[in-house]
RNA sequence: GCAGGUGUACCCGAGUGGUCAAAGGGGUCGGGCUCAAGUUCCGAUGUGUAGAACUUCGCAGGUUCGAAUCCUGCCUCCUGCACCA
């Protein structure tokens, strides 16, 4: 058959359009799977990650549909964001416009991959319709006290006048203006994620997560336990608060340090000769960004405060500091010093010659000593300067502390996260509006339900000419009235992180027509039930998105719109994707792709080539427009899917890919070239069905566990050399071709869905195997022991091939024969026997020798060394391989139990040998029934006869 | 520094106690079909040998009759976090 790719998979897209094969609703007599990647930004085409995605995500959507269940598969478009907006402002449009082309553009890549989406569900986050529901839910969190407004430092330009995002800063100036961007205050909104900081924390230990994604969002919440402990001002009626994961160092506190910011700072040097040099320090940090804060300090700097606080379990008096290095917003800003056990006060004790009092010992009883690096583990409490402390170590040791801190009313234990409110608001314009208004004199209202949407007005114009967000001088926007007391009001011109909009999106899909709600409970608690069953995505999401939405889902459902407190049931990352890229080893740099064969640009040494994450800035991507046109969709997934497993990272290969269409070919060939089969039985019928059904099973063990490879593996590569062995062995009957195609074909669907719908047309497929649902395929009794004599087939032909080279060069004439001896009965009989035995609780050991003594055969005295010797390898083997009772396959046992006749499978097929092996004739006989040719008789054991060639 | 992962033949990659010199793919080499090419088919691809034996799964030890697989230590590379108290 000719392939051609693109009337065949434009004909079955269509097919699956007009016949709304994929949409789907609620039906209690199926179970129900909800498959769902990660919705893209709509950025224009769709790349090779968006295939990859969707690739995965939709041989899984298939493989669900054919197993029975209920798929709810959908699509849409997380589409607020700033490229639209620069985009715009670039073209002088509206970022609207640009959107919605761009959802087309990609709309038109997906359709041309043959995905199955749901159509009928899908939405665009920025539109109206989606983001109305947006400004509801965030009136449900305020009104339940989710949400709260409160001041904030951004990074703001003076010369500008405005606010900028991270990205538009750079080495710590406006990248307009070139100022130096200041940190200032700013009343931002926030969600209270932080009140669920331990239910997401505790919750991962039960869900099915990567390692790696757990271990990220862990860390990001960072949860620590420990005190936090008062010291009070000497000659002041302030405190301290510090916060100390290891309260077991408290005696060794020799000075507190604070971050330069800490509102006590001022109070406490106000006036003195300290002042100058406190200023100096803060104005220095606050100049950095908090980028700079964290990764380019390298320099430990304090300043002394000149006052002391006292440590209120030892009543001593230690200096206060001001450090660079001590954070403002983790803790409370505030760090009890202990030189002795933290390496950081040990180095800022030794610069500023502070004492260093260790009082922590390795070993219990012995003396704590000063050491460089210090002990920084738990230890033994030594040296505390107030009874029944001593020897206490580690969580005791911080109990107890902790239990005297409590009861003296100067500290107690307390848990710190890493984690932090969720900054909401932006001042962009391509973002959900914030639905709340600012009247003179109820302050801030929010707007009532039915005046929802607040929408973003599309006369606006955008152009690099004008600085801040357009929303901010927009009149019709920004004046209304205030729904409380009807006076004038202000609407807040604050738009939503756009993380918010995808923070739900999945439970929008299960209901997205709903025009009343966001979604209706029931409808959603049947989709979400142990949540979204296969969520696919990109690493680069593990701890926003995730986190986000998990902390959503938890939101929602206290707010009773659903039951599930997780969002996904099981979560595949998958891995990225490479193509090669000029490299120096030198500079260990990658280079664009323009220096292939060039040289270093900063070293000059010659490049190489290395495989690299492909991107735009290496321009080492491929468009998969162009393979899907040269290709085929078909293949292009097939490459993508066989490549790696969903998780590895993967190699774009010219050749893969080459090879991948031959792949497809060779199967088209396959099924073409058996369509005029006639009735024509054959023994290998047999067996290629009973391969059939094995495959089978295997492949649905790893479709099922997204082992897509594997699965892969089996549909398109197993199942086909299956055939052309078939092929081989002379089979070429109608009926078994009908069982294996009918089999098969479905099995072709989930990776290469258009082929498969082809194929399936043509052996006359009533539904399309779009539509199908497939059973299981039962094993019959009797398939193991015809796989095991073909299995016995190949191995022979195998070693035969392997013995015939070694025999050629012993023999001074060309070899033309094949003379196989198979082992005497009596050596299968012993194997029976043993197999057997096994099978009981036989002691080999202890009965063995005595057994084979018993045996009528042993009376035959020149073969006694022969039987032990054969006996020997049955039960005990050798130093490499136990006995061939222990190593023997199943179906190999059954093969000799049933006393399988070697010689009568070896002559019947000796045509098909000696042509495998490039010789004029084969010849099998028992030993002992011919001549024993080259000494084989002796060598020849059951299923492993003495092969010989002349 | 902490955490998670990784290391297998020329390359990618499967393999979690013996059936393992180790699936599958790519590459390379040889052969069939063909005037030729190949969207084709067959075979070879650690050394070696009338089927032995030997060496090899990051390195070094250990457990075991037996280790790519289990344990201990070390190294490598990748990813994330980080003066986080």
């Amino acid at each position: 058959m000719e392939y051609d790719i693109q009337r065949i998979e434009s004909h079955w897209q269509k097919q699956w359009k007009e016949n709304k094969v994929f949409s789907v609703d609620i039906d209690h007599s199926k179970p129900k799977f909800y498959c769902l990647e990660m919705f893209p930004y709509p950025s224009g085409n769709m790349h090779m990650g968006h295939v990859r995605n969707y690739s995965i995500g939709d041989a899984m959507a298939r493989f669900q549909r054919l197993m029975g269940k209920n798929v709810l598969y959908p699509m849409g478009y997380d589409s607020f964001g700033m490229p639209a907006e620069n985009a715009a402002k670039k073209e002088g449009g509206h970022p609207h416009n640009v959107t919605e082309r761009n959802i087309a553009m990609i709309r038109t890549d997906q359709e041309r991959m043959g995905y199955s989406y749901d159509w009928s569900r899908t939405f665009a986050t920025s539109t109206p319709e989606y983001y109305r529901w947006n400004q509801e839910i965030f009136i449900k969190f305020y009104e339940a006290g989710l949400v709260e407004r409160r001041f904030a430092p951004v990074n703001w330009c003076n010369d500008c006048d405005t606010v900028l995002a991270n990205e538009q800063v750079k080495n710590n100036r406006c990248w307009r203006c070139g100022l130096e961007v200041v940190q200032k205050d700013m009343a931002q909104w926030f969600l209270r994620m932080t009140e669920y900081a331990d239910e997401l924390l505790d919750d991962l230990d039960h869900i099915d997560f990567p390692e790696n994604v757990k271990a990220m969002q862990r860390n990001w919440i960072g949860r620590s336990h420990g005190a936090h402990i008062d010291f009070p001002i000497v000659g002041d009626d302030s405190v301290i608060g510090a916060f100390t994961t290891r309260p077991d160092t408290i005696f060794g506190v020799t000075f507190v340090t604070l971050s330069p910011e800490h509102p006590l700072c001022e109070l406490l040097v106000a006036g003195s000769e300290y002042e100058a040099g406190w200023r100096d320090l803060r104005d220095e940090c606050s100049k950095m960004s908090e980028f700079e804060r964290i990764n380019m300090l390298k320099e430990k700097k304090g300043v002394p405060l000149g006052r002391f606080a006292v440590n209120p379990l030892s009543g001593e008096k230690v200096p206060i500091y001001a450090g660079n290095f001590v954070v403002a917003s983790y803790g409370t800003g505030a760090v009890m010093a202990v030189p002795g056990h933290d390496q950081r006060d040990y180095d800022f004790a030794k610069k500023y010659g502070l004492p260093i009092k260790p009082v922590l010992s390795r070993i219990d009883g012995e003396e704590a000593i000063e050491e460089n690096p210090v002990l920084d583990s738990l230890g033994y409490m030594t040296n505390s300067s107030r009874e029944g402390f001593d020897g206490l170590f580690g969580d005791d040791a911080k109990a107890a502390v902790i239990e005297i801190l409590e009861s003296e009313g100067a500290g107690h234990g307390t848990v710190q996260y890493r984690l932090k409110d969720w900054l909401l608001s932006r001042q962009r314009f391509w973002g959900t509006p914030i639905p709340m208004l600012h009247c003179d004199n109820c302050g801030v209202v929010p707007v009532p339900s039915q005046n929802l949407p607040v929408e973003l007005p599309l006369d606006v114009k955008f152009s690099w000419g004008e600085s801040g967000n357009p929303l901010a001088s927009n009149d019709n926007f920004l004046f209304t009235d205030c729904p409380k007391c009807g006076g004038p009001a202000r609407r807040e011109t604050d738009t939503m992180d756009t993380f918010y909009d995808s923070s739900w999106y999945f439970l929008r899909y299960g209901d997205s027509n709903n025009k009343s709600t966001p979604f209706d409970r029931e409808v959603i608690d049947y989709w979400m039930e142990g949540g979204i069953d296969l969520y696919i995505g990109g690493i680069e999401h593990a701890v926003m998105h995730l986190l986000y939405a998990r902390f959503f889902t938890k939101a929602t459902r206290d707010l009773g719109m659903n039951t599930v407190g997780e969002p996904f049931g099981q979560l595949v990352c998958q891995g990225m994707l490479n193509a090669p890229a000029p490299f120096c080893i030198e500079c260990n740099t990658e280079y664009h792709i323009d220096n292939f064969d060039g040289e270093c640009p900063s070293c000059s040494k010659a490049l190489g080539t290395r495989q690299a994450k492909m991107s735009k800035s290496l321009g080492n991507t491929v468009s998969p427009g162009v393979m899907v046109d040269r290709y085929g969709a078909d293949t292009v997934r097939l490459f993508i899917l066989f490549g790696a497993n969903p998780e590895a990272g993967m190699d774009w290969s010219d050749n893969a890919i080459v090879s991948n269409a031959r792949q497809m070919q060779s199967l088209i060939e396959a099924f073409e070239s058996s369509q005029n089969f006639s009735n024509s039985p054959n023994q290998i019928d047999d067996w290629v069905l009973a391969r059939m059904r094995l495959n089978h099973s295997k492949w649905k063990i790893a479709m099922e566990n997204v082992s897509l490879r594997e699965g892969v593996m089996i549909s398109h590569f197993d199942m086909l050399s299956d055939w052309q062995w078939y092929r081989r062995r002379g089979g070429s009957d109608a009926n078994t071709r009908n069982i294996f195609f009918t089999n098969w074909i479905p099995m072709l669907a989930p990776a290469t869905p258009h082929i498969a719908e082809e194929f399936w047309s043509k052996i006359g497929g009533q539904e399309m195997v779009s539509e199908l649902i497939i059973r299981d395929v039962a094993t019959f009794d009797d398939d193991i022991t015809h796989l095991s004599k073909e299995t016995y087939l190949r191995n022979l032909i195998d070693s035969s091939r392997n013995i015939k080279g070694l025999a050629q060069r012993h023999s001074e004439t060309p070899i033309s024969s094949c003379i196989i001896q198979t082992a005497p009965d009596w050596k299968n009989a012993l194997a029976s026997s043993a197999i057997s035995l096994k099978s009981t609780d036989f002691d080999f050991k202890k009965n063995g020798q005595d057994y084979v003594k018993s045996l009528d055969i042993f009376s035959m005295t020149e073969l006694r060394g022969e039987i032990f010797q054969t006996w020997q390898s049955l039960i005990l083997g050798n130093k490499k391989n136990r006995g061939k009772i222990y190593t023997w396959s199943e179906g190999e046992k059954s093969l000799i139990s049933s006393k399988f006749d070697e010689t009568e499978l070896i002559n019947n097929n000796a045509e098909f040998i000696a042509k495998a092996l490039s010789v004029d004739s084969v010849t099998s006989y028992k030993v002992g029934d011919g001549d024993d040719i080259a000494g084989k008789a002796r060598v020849s054991s059951p299923l492993d006869p003495g092969i010989s060639f002349l």
